[in-house]
DNA sequence: TTTTGTTTTAACCATTTAGTTAAACCATTT
DNA sequence: AAATGGTTTAACTAAATGGTTAAAACAAAA
């Protein structure tokens, strides 16, 4: 039982800044431990044993992290474009105050694919995407909204809001942005991509 | 001057396919000896004297490889929707063959930002962002399709024609869509994206 | 056939890196 | 104060990894 919260929890966030930036490959024990602060290297393992287990917990506690917060949206109540609508409001405002996590776990993922299946089996706060898609059929049945595969819906509107964080660097220097315009932008982003989803699925 | 050409492509091609699969970190000389072929490991530093070199060769290959064909849609004459149209598909299609490139580049290109800037200033093919984006504004003026900031139009048809291939592991597991339904679904990719674009953008 | 220059190999080297260990440190209890 | 048990450190080990080197193999020219 630890008593002292601190060192670990010190070594938690050293850790997870490193792995985030430069995955797991990437990352070192020993920028870790400096990372956390005058920490010896011997003491990750004291605590963590091995470099695996530290990254999968670091892992875990990232995914855990972003997961819930995304189907809590998406079992909402009312109209589907609203719903939409929340979900798009939620991620991206989630994803600016955690930019480098989407494009680790993608990473990471595509690494070790069966992590995933893995993670969701442990917890099972896995996202009702089937009963999404349902929903969006139905809404399509009733004539609430156009016609349209569900599955490439549940892809766009994904897509839409996290790849202009996966792909930062490339994007602004394609388009020569400048931070500061950069921040602005995102600002509206979830207006943007609001408006966009809704223009090409409401009705007339 | 090298008179075989035939060691030199080997460890080219070897060296590709695991830095593309593994990233810079994740990669292994040895490894890239072994993928070649019965190559010993020396051979890659006769060749190409160091990692860092090796990569920068293969990097730089593959980010020629994929960048004027986009371009050369780019500067397509005819309708914007149909230039965009036209650029969902050879998108699409090129991605499909490759699909592993987008996110080595993605993640390569965030461990330094710096590469992209100075391979585009080496190459001259860059894109013209600007242009596309005047004559989006133009079609924009002229009634032709809707009125929506071109920054986030172009922003959504690239994060749609790219991220399903990004993040491919976890979208699979999250839609529990198999391999053999993924790749069908990805045959009607191209054409949902180009409906989903053309709704959100078309007038009436 | 000898010579010359290039390609390839096996064995090695130096450094980095994850991981270990024994001892020191420190706070709390007795 | 002594003992106890958890925490931290410095120094170390073993393996992996990028890189080097000297010599062998090979091909082409003289």
């Amino acid at each position: 039982m630890p008593k002292d919260q601190s060192t670990e929890e010190r070594i938690k966030d050293a850790a997870k800044a490193i792995f985030v930036q430069k995955g797991y490959a990437g990352a070192r024990m020993q920028e870790i431990a400096e990372e956390a602060g005058g920490i010896n290297k011997a003491l990750l393992h004291y605590y963590f044993r091995s470099k695996d287990q530290l990254f999968e917990k670091i892992f875990e506690e990232v995914f855990q992290e972003i997961m819930p917060k995304l189907n809590a949206v998406l079992t909402m109540e009312g109209h589907i474009l609203d719903k939409i609508d929340a979900f798009v409001d939620e991620y991206i405002r989630n994803v600016r105050q955690h930019p480098h996590i989407p494009l680790f776990i993608i990473h990471e993922l595509s690494q070790n694919p069966d992590r995933f299946v893995q993670k969701m089996t442990e917890n099972p706060s896995l996202p009702n995407i089937a009963g999404l898609m349902m929903e969006i059929m139905e809404a399509m049945k009733q004539g609430e909204i156009k016609t349209f595969a569900p599955i490439h819906l549940f892809m766009n509107i994904i897509a839409m809001c996290v790849f202009p964080f996966i792909a930062k660097p490339i994007l602004q220097s394609v388009t020569k942005i400048d931070n500061a315009s950069w921040e602005q932008m995102m600002d509206d982003r979830s207006t943007a991509v609001k408006q966009f989803i809704r223009s090409a699925m409401e009705i007339k």
